[in-house]
DNA sequence: TTGAAAGCGCTAACAT
DNA sequence: ATGTTAGCGCTTTCAA
């Protein structure tokens, strides 16, 4: 039992290919009469279109190439879900990949999207990658791309992220109007720049309250709960410790929260700690975790729109590149509730 | 600029279409001068190869299309993973589709992947879904097709599923040696059969360790925080209250613990408790919290390799269906460690 | 070992 | 409003 192909509905309505074609995807200059007939036949034959063949003519595949670092980690797996949300509502597929946070696995993912030709791509760049050339090869192919969260400003292509400055501000901000008076900062690599910005932020937030930004209250670390831990064992054998931190990530933070309560420190009484991201964790640790919201789902959706409107304008060249910012959310919880509690 | 073609590649090198096509397949008979030629005429002129044209042709897309509930929820985000790391590693893409936990999606899901002529799919199905007929004319078409961790047997589709009896059976039984006495169990929708079966091997450790199977001990919930809170609730309020409750699910272990805490009762020395899932959070909660693993990465893998299996099979007709069943991981924190604790 | 030729199923330019 | 024709880029007989 073959596929019903549209030459099989032509024969069985008496007309051509091409009517058929037009019939299906409601040309305006066919019949209502012949599209009737033409509908019922498909139905009766159980007739998909091939999409495959539509794709080689026309050029379109209406498929979306999305890369991602990984799928286990849960801030790309709602992203995902946001993408695949407004992508389907337009007729669109989502192709997935994963680059495992390394170069080479991303070139192959963008390769391989150059080969199932689709028509637009979503990244967000792995850490490990420090050299773009695989994107600019994208770009001079005039393939519509967008990065999203893990972005690279400076090769002109569109991109939604949300405002890391921002939230960083926002969470330093908010340790200081909880009362807490040496507010440490553990970073993530700073060649990223969402981390860059959040150090920023953090700096800029205290400078804005008249405090003094003090290097030996910033530690660097490479966002995981070890990092957490250390930066905490780090700050807590100063002379003079802090009695905050704000994480650059929730892991980070959860380090920092599991390392003081080994310590017997009190949080939030002795000790505020906030961190970035709104994993899912948070909400569920004791003490529960303030921390920064970054609007995943939103994130996919707002990327898949910008990567659908370069689709549709193709061609027209507005070449002015779009940078979408989303606003962070703080969300403060036990963590940062401040000495006097 | 355009996109170069095999026959662009010919006449670089001299010859047709036809042999540019076997050399850079790889076919035995071209001659390996011929081949390197080729080839490097491929990397000069920056040759990617159709992939449309070449499904239309071949009739074979290499995609793989997947259907989970959503990308959000990190199980699936997990298995996902999986399933990626060996696609890539045979060449195959994944086409992702997320079905809401609705049928309607799930249909729409498989008609996409019909109308894009995937080699095979996945699905997982949706908590929604009690009509199947939907997969029936995914067999009818003889596309090849994996069921994993939510499957219907009854539809003698193949399909990879952890043993959800054993795992519920192991996690009884643990909760058993260390030393609870009156074990209670709180479901999840039990049309779905993971849900049925964990209840079933919950009864059949208490009946193998000579305990009554007690109907006033068991909670039909739906898998989330409120129906473990609620379970609890329920059977706190009996006159002779169990004193460890064996949750379906993390979440709904989770509530146990939260409302246990809030009710002042210590966890594990009176009461303890485990859950299902393995859930990133389970080992960052306090207590942290006893659970099963789902081997999601490997139940991933284990489909995909099914399902290739299949799609190399096609036309040999070996009809026999197989079911994977993967093992359960026991994981004792300290949410269970026994009363003497 | 290679070439010639046909065609996968659809769409679009051109014609009527 | 519909038919005719060509062709997207590739793979695959068949022939040499």
């Amino acid at each position: 039992m073959l596929r019903a192909t549209i030459t099989d509905i032509a024969k069985e309505v008496n007309t051509t290919a091409a009517t058929v074609s037009r019939a299906l995807s409601n040309h305006p200059r066919i019949s209502e009469k012949t599209k009737r007939s033409v509908h019922a036949a498909a139905v009766k034959l159980n007739y998909k279109r091939d999409r495959v063949a539509s794709s080689l003519r026309s050029g379109k595949t209406h498929l979306i190439g999305v890369i991602i670092p990984s799928a286990e980690i849960n801030f790309f797996g709602s992203v995902v879900h946001g993408i695949e949300s407004i992508a389907n509502a337009h007729g669109y597929g989502v192709l997935l990949f994963q680059s495992n946070e390394q170069r080479a696995y991303e070139e192959k993912g963008l390769e391989n999207f150059l080969s199932a030709r689709v028509d637009g791509i979503l990244v967000s760049i792995a850490k490990d990658t420090k050299d773009y050339s695989h994107f600019k090869q994208i770009r001079s192919r005039r393939i519509p791309i967008v990065f999203f969260d893990r972005v690279k400003d400076e090769l002109g292509i569109d991109s939604v992220v949300i405002d890391d400055y921002r939230g960083a501000f926002m969470a330093t901000e908010h340790l200081i109007a909880r009362g807490y008076k040496r507010i440490a900062h553990i970073s993530g690599p700073l060649h990223l720049k969402n981390f860059y910005d959040r150090l920023q932020g953090y700096k800029d937030a205290l400078k804005a309250k008249k405090r003094k930004v003090d290097q030996t209250l910033i530690y660097n670390g490479n966002v995981s709960i070890e990092s957490g831990r250390e930066g905490t064992r780090h700050f807590l054998s100063m002379r003079n410790p802090p009695d905050a931190i704000f994480a650059t990530e929730d892991f980070t933070a959860l380090g920092v929260i599991k390392e003081l309560k080994e310590k017997g420190i009190r949080i939030p009484r002795q000790f505020g700690v906030i961190g970035f991201a709104n994993e899912l964790f948070g909400e569920h640790i004791t003490p529960t975790l303030s921390t920064v919201d970054q609007q995943t789902i939103q994130m996919g959706k707002s990327a898949l729109k910008l990567l659908l409107n370069i689709i549709d304008k193709r061609g027209t060249n507005h070449e002015t590149k779009q940078k979408v910012v989303l606003d962070p959310l703080l969300i403060c919880r036990e963590s940062s509730a401040g000495k006097s509690k």
